[in-house]
DNA sequence: TATTGCAGCGCAATCCGTTGAATAAGTAGT
DNA sequence: ACTACTTATTCAACGGATTGCGCTGCAATA
């Protein structure tokens, strides 16, 4: 339950819409935390209710009006709060890793294709998270130090998937080089 | 909306109870899908209206009854239908990564306190799953390949993590160097 | 001119997941 | 004798998350 802190989070750099902050969503925090348009509005009103954020109406022309966030001292407290306690071990819900673990079922040569079409995607991943740490490199404030781990984390993650991915092309190969051999 | 089919994919092998399902998400399977025995035995109710599995009664002295559940035809169908179309990246919600990003708030020696608990988590996870792919070894059916991928994965991810905190302390250690010589 | 995309917000229905508890009887340990 | 754990299933309540839909209006592109 820590979208919650996860906005909470963003908020503390900069004032922010709730469109602005589900594009950071989509980008930088979207590394660890994933969530939609629609669930960030919908907290971002009961944060408001707990005045833990509040917002001034910014009316545009052309555009839409847009609502822009700040976090209070509330929302402050209540991040600290959390940032104290420990958090729990996220829960593991892969469903591609399922269909390995079942795989007995599929033949291999689909499997193949699927672990292609995810290592893209980790492979695109990857370079972005590379180019973005690349940016950092000259860490200085405690901010960046942060973001920067934060990517590294991401970076080693992708590249441990790509390692794995590899060693499952080569098991594949083995095996059907046995049955092929029979 | 996978359980359902982690579900279907254990029952393949063997007839099963839900409280035997419960055992294996914790063990095996847990590795890539977490379940509570709650939602195991939600799920099967309706995977048997459904007709996607049956089950048997099995009526036992001291303890209480149980039910055997087996997959069905249409069970088989709907495990292949899905292992055909492309899974969705799995969605990330790591609250502990989320601290990390807000870690400006806090301060490090917290920060490094809850990073070893973290560690201590990895470390165990990543000796019992190599204990197990000991086992595994000699490798021969399919099934055994797959659950030794399964298994590899997840040794590969926890040696990232740790390799990450790794590299989170020796970050940490450095600010500290640098803060502490003004 | 029609379509697509972007910026910006929101509601409603439903589903998924979590927490917490209840029941029931055996077994192992202090 | 008391406690705690294991086997085995189920229910109720709540809150979180997802899916799908709706609105406005500008800018760009085909």
């Amino acid at each position: 339950m820590s979208l919650r802190h996860a906005i909470l989070v963003l908020l503390q750099d900069q004032e922010a819409s709730g469109y602005d902050l589900a594009r950071e969503f989509a980008n930088s925090i979207g590394l660890v935390w994933n969530a939609t348009h629609q669930q960030i509005y919908l907290e971002l009103g009961k944060l408001n209710e707990k005045d833990m954020v509040k917002f001034r109406h910014i009316p545009q022309d052309g555009k839409p009006d847009k609502k822009m966030y700040r976090i209070t001292e509330e929302g402050r407290d209540e991040l600290i709060r959390w940032l104290r306690k420990p958090a729990a071990p996220p829960r593991i819900r892969d469903a591609f890793m399922v269909k390995i673990a079942g795989g007995a079922l599929s033949d291999p040569s689909s499997i193949l294709r699927e672990l292609e079409d995810q290592a893209d995607l980790r492979r695109e991943r990857l370079t972005t998270f590379e180019d973005l740490a690349r940016k950092l490199d000259d860490r200085n404030g405690d901010k960046d130090m942060y973001t920067y781990l934060t990517l590294r984390r991401g970076i080693l993650d992708q590249q441990a998937w790509l390692n794995w991915a590899e060693e499952v092309r080569s098991e594949l190969r083995r095996r059907e080089d046995l049955t092929t051999s029979v």
